[in-house]
DNA sequence: GAGACGGCGTGACGAAAGTCACAGCGGCGC
DNA sequence: GCGCCGCTGTGACTTTCGTCACGCCGTCTC
């Protein structure tokens, strides 16, 4: 898992960090808590006070909002090198979302005293900022989008796609995100899971996908885009 | 319409320019384009290049997104003070929305490379744009838990409580912005005009608004909350 | 190996929402 | 004043989706 090319420190790759020397790196590195964290544990919940900033060192983190009745809609997921929370870090709200993870892994933790002086001290780190501001912002136009117009099929179709393990790159037989469940598409689709069972179904009748031992595979890359 | 306590050009309500002096406004203001619009007129367009950042003047812009047969999903709208399209300006990128007038008014327009010389000269402004982009985040994941959770009649009532008429306050009696048409909620709430017009009248059932010659009035401020 | 648990497949039903169709009304322009 | 157009109100029907209720299977634990 390591990655053999790291520099030092554990966050080379992360955007944020990645123009800094190695010395600056680890001085940043000490402002930081780390936490390890395994599947279903929940690293902060929406409406509570700022819980700071977080890095991904490994593992998979998914943000989410939860509704009154206990349905679930996945705003993202977060693999090794992102950052999520910056939000309330910058205007000082409560946390938007709930963070939970999904695969077991590690985190960093800024707080967010910790963050204002590591944009006092690195000037860059604020374009940063607005470049991954930016990005969250396009990301969630299309989540509106893809709830506003696209039926569950469709939207489905999209999640495949987007989960594409990107080991075994693009293309006709590639494979989804070692284990990624019904209910879990469900949460990112906005829908129950039964739906998508059929949702599935609808696709393996459109050779787009098949559906094997409860892996999914991309039986034809060209299809499924066609039908998000 | 004008604000007596405005003490110099056109945007010292703009927050990205309330810091600076009046000399300074002026010498920003010298590098905009302004632009008289009418209600209906298209300002820019989905996936086409950056078109500039945007600051309303006075009167009301809509922001959407189109579904390739034709439907709109309003995701925002701006008023006088209001600024948009940053996010290209900021990534290069396409713009992500599309852009028209709602009703009758002016805009000022910066180009790309202008608004990258004010950052330039102008640090503070980047830590402006980080507070629009957190705000601006926050509302979107607002919506996208509404598309997500709330059927159509709360969000309808959802809309009818942010669109109040400030002039008028909040409170048993409060108008709504004058003539909203059913059409245009309709496109806030991602659904059918007939549907609308029939939440409305669930609404109406609720004792939560009266419509009167096509006018909705908020009858009970403690009823509607509850509805959404 | 027995049971508990979580994930999956599917049928049946009801609720919500989208669609079509059409009529009335009011304002605006010629 | 007349006609056109856009907004509204509403009935009827269809489609999509959500939900309930199962049964099956594989894995993990004791």
């Amino acid at each position: 898992m390591e990655q053999p090319t790291r520099p030092a420190g554990p966050f080379a790759s992360v955007p944020y960090f990645s123009g800094l020397t190695d010395d600056e790196r680890a001085r940043v590195a000490a402002r930081a808590r780390r936490r390890s964290v395994r599947p279903g544990d929940v690293l902060f919940v929406e409406g509570e006070e700022c819980a700071g900033l977080f890095v991904v060192v490994s593992g998979l983190v998914k943000l989410y909002k939860t509704s009154p009745d206990g349905k679930e809609q996945v705003v993202r997921h977060m693999g090794a090198g992102d950052s999520f929370n910056e939000v309330p870090v910058f205007d000082g709200g409560p946390n938007p979302v709930t963070a939970a993870a999904v695969e077991p892994g590690e985190v960093l933790i800024f707080s967010r005293p910790a963050v204002l002086e590591l944009l006092r001290d690195y000037p860059a780190f604020g374009a940063a900022v607005v470049q991954v501001f930016a990005s969250r912002l396009r990301h969630l136009v299309a989540l509106v989008e893809d709830l506003s117009f696209r039926q569950v099929t469709a939207r489905v179709a999209r999640i495949l796609l987007q989960s594409l393990d990107p080991h075994e790159g693009i293309g006709a037989g590639a494979g989804v995100r070692a284990r990624v469940t019904q209910r879990e598409i469900a949460e990112m689709a906005g829908t129950s899971r039964e739906v998508v069972a059929r949702a599935l179904k609808a696709l393996e009748g459109a050779h787009a996908v098949e559906v094997r031992a409860g892996r999914i595979r991309i039986s034809d890359p060209a299809v499924l885009p066609a039908l998000s």
